[in-house]
DNA sequence: GGGTTGCATCAGTCATGGCTTATGATAAGC
DNA sequence: GCTTATCATAAGCCATGACTGATGCAACCC
């Protein structure tokens, strides 16, 4: 499993994204967390888990608590294979105009 | 459901990332895609619908047959959600490293 | 026209993974 | 020390959704 593959494995699920969205409002701790979101505590540990392993989030230990925050990593692989994936897209689809191709044309 | 939700969504399931890297190379027929991927054929159209839905994907049809490329659409959205969250991410680590944040810190 | 191929939809099965309760471990407070 | 609070792990349940087989429809071929 590719470190992008992970990154969208982790922001597959809407709870996590909740989670992530959340601390993009700065560090939290697990029970923050967990009176943000509508799961468990376990559920958020877990979730915070899978999180840190597509490199999507941090901690430290600040006494009996832990602190989350995002971590830039995990964004910066996924926006890697984004825009490389965007750009070939958009080449070939140049590609697909010149040869004839229409834009408004049917979609489904 | 927000577009980049949708979009998150659509790849969160590795077939069908499997799918979209198979159309990155090109324009493929449904039995095409089909025969790369290990699934059936009613489960390649079922992604292919979420795809679509997601705007990652157009198609066309070609006398029975049914072309599909890959749609910058999607692809354009997720960017843009990415780059957001991406430069908010960096400022508030720049924030959190000024105030005397490690940058090895513990990671677990 | 009859047969074949290509694709989508339907209905139903099954497995992945998200969630819960229970428990354990560590740190702080009394 | 004992209790309380915070978090992680374990075990098990359950629902979502990924997948299959069956069916129907359209367009090509003979």
């Amino acid at each position: 499993m590719t470190d992008a593959t992970r990154v969208l494995n982790a922001l597959g699920a809407p709870t996590r994204r909740a989670v992530l969205e959340l601390l993009h409002g700065g560090e939290r701790t697990v029970r923050e967390i967990t009176d943000a979101v509508e799961v468990s505590q376990p559920a958020v540990s877990q979730h915070l888990k899978v999180l840190a392993g597509a490199g999507l989030v941090r901690s430290r230990a600040s006494g009996a608590r832990r602190l989350y925050r995002v971590d830039p990593d995990g964004l910066g692989e996924l926006r890697a294979w984004v825009d490389a994936f965007w750009d070939d897209a958009l080449a070939e689809f140049a590609a697909y105009v010149d040869q004839g191709g229409d834009t408004d044309e049917e979609k489904r």
